[in-house]
DNA sequence: ATATATAATGCAACCGCTTGCATTAATCAA
DNA sequence: TTGATTAATGCAAGCGGTTGCATTATATAT
């Protein structure tokens, strides 16, 4: 077979419709399988393309259907079991329908995900899915998106201005049972390792917390609802300032997975035994969690399920070419473990 | 400013043309900040392209450019600590460099490799960065990638015959350094939990113990060196293997830090006490070894090193436009802690 | 002032595929 | 048999940039 090749070495369909002596609209529809094209024309055109090792070229196909199946993804980072278990739910899902996935992290950073929201604009994805960043209060960043009508879909951290389906947790609620739990086991003097003020997530879980205190007719000590940047060295610090007080808590209700794991071993050196003299709690499970001994108790936020959910309601999106403002509160788990046992 | 744009609403170069009444080359041209273009001329353009909220549209540009600036990842899971920590360094490292990185995920399947290769190629990204499968054995659905050229770079679960960058760990040594620690603290039993025969990773891993069991004279028991696919369910049944065995082993090996992970807390069900009568240690570290009670030993894979080394490697190779065949081993850290404490 | 090098811009083909419309071939009703 | 349908294929204009080469404007040398 005579191959006549592109600079790279590529098969176009030209190269198949020259081979064939057929316009290259035809073979472009063959390999569609449109329902013009004789069954003989196909067979022949499939045959010549599979010879000679014909492999579509996307980049074309997008620009010319302008639709590059493509689905941006950006998420704070890729490195927590929440997000890697939504992440990988997502990638499989978008597989699924044909899509591709471009993920890009903004570590947190405002300044990051503006950037990168160009980058995916550039990159003429079809849809958006979107985890803010802990630093993002304004949206304006997705106003050039929005007004190009890509479809855009959120969890987790989202914000209810940014048009486009939504899918959460009930953060409130979770903290609210988090807190209500201890309550209930007796612990008398609950403290809240709150994150960063002013993200959403975040404040929601604090109220939470609040809340359950309120109706559980416990006191807010002071200094007990203390807000962080969820880091391990905050983590320690706060634990010494918890410690160092005259009235210690005797539960602590973490904000995430991370620093309750961290909360949780950094106790012993206090001589604290869990749960005997405090229990503690994280919002956010990971594996860990149940492997770590005392076995940390845990709210468990869906992450699979929610980016299975998130995927298919952008791929909707995308598919209607409506805006679908739904939001979907997805339901989390109160997984009692040895950290908070019912004291006797 | 009147805005003639096309149907998405798009803005193009040309619009930017005719609003300046030049010509589209030049409105390229000094967009790319050509040195034949005149500074005033440059500073008009993008004025107006400013004006006019123009974004490059990356599929034009790479279509005509026959460049996509996309890196493709191709890994066997994306929520393991260790990939994702190397996604996470991959993904930076290429966004510094100007790149977009696409992600898919094989889910340890050969099959699902062959597809995604397929996908990588047709979506024409300019270099690919490759973690095998457990299943892959053969390596000729990466023969279409090899002939075309494309850049390709392999990490942790890597084939010598495919042509580009390795970024290894030494995998036998790695095993033999953890199976001789154990020996030198006292161990007399030592078992290993290995992966699935005939992938290469854990095949090393399981040399470099018995060389190591061999070099400090001792014997390997009967049935004290288990393959199996490491999850949790095949973990746990080694265990019991073991536990129920006249002779237990007092050391184990394991060839992954999840089973490492699931071991270790399995192990008390059987009313045994980590480390006295039994020392462990995982290949592979996860942030739980060391909160976990007793924290267990590690050998820790170094894959923010290793995703940041294969990126640069493979970016090397796709500037250059050429192979770079250089194998990277990076070191790894024998982390001691309790699992495996000294005995008296 | 004239030839000549240099800088700035324009023209048009091209990247590989898609698609509306035109054309030709095959099929059917009258 | 002939005009009307229907089926199959071809033509050519995009999609939105990029780039080699031609052209024009400007600067330098003689």
């Amino acid at each position: 077979m005579a191959k006549k090749e592109g600079a790279k070495g590529e098969i176009t369909i030209n190269d198949i419709a020259k081979e064939l002596n057929i316009a290259t609209s035809t073979v472009s529809r063959a390999l569609n399988d449109s329902n013009k094209i004789s069954d003989a024309t196909k067979k022949k055109v499939q045959a010549v393309a599979q010879e000679m090792g014909y492999e579509l070229n996307l980049v074309a196909s997008s620009l010319s259907k302008n639709k590059t199946n493509i689905i941006g993804v950006i998420v704070p980072s890729i490195n927590s079991q929440f997000f890697s278990k939504a992440l990988s739910a997502i990638q499989k899902e978008a597989k699924l329908a044909g899509y591709n996935v471009i993920i890009s992290q903004t570590n947190e950073s405002f300044e990051q995900e503006v950037e990168v929201l160009k980058v995916m604009n550039s990159a003429r994805v079809d849809g958006l899915i979107v985890s803010l960043s802990i630093e993002t209060k304004s949206i304006s960043h997705f106003n050039a998106l929005v007004k190009k009508k890509v479809p855009i879909a959120m969890f987790d951290r989202v914000n209810y201005d940014v048009p486009g389906a939504k899918v959460v947790v009930d953060n409130y609620e979770a903290s609210y049972k988090a807190t209500e739990h201890l309550a209930k086991i007796g612990c008398k003097r609950i403290a809240h390792l709150a994150g960063p003020l002013g993200c959403k997530v975040f404040d929601e879980r604090a109220d939470g917390f609040k809340d359950a205190l309120k109706n559980s007719n416990l006191d807010l000590y002071p200094q007990f609802l203390l807000s962080c940047d969820l880091s391990d060295k905050d983590a320690r610090e706060a634990l010494q300032i918890w410690m160092t007080q005259s009235e210690r808590p005797d539960g602590i209700v973490v904000s995430n997975a991370s620093a309750g794991l961290v909360l949780t071993g950094a106790v012993k050196s206090y001589g604290i035994s869990i749960p005997d003299n405090l229990s503690i709690i994280s919002l956010g499970n990971e594996r860990c969690n149940e492997l770590m001994v005392p076995s940390l108790s845990a709210i468990d936020m869906p992450g699979e399920e929610m980016g299975k959910t998130v995927t298919k309601k952008l791929l909707k999106q995308i598919d209607s070419k409506t805006i679908d403002d739904s939001i979907v509160v997805k339901p989390f788990r109160l997984l009692i473990r040895n950290s908070t046992f019912k004291k006797a």
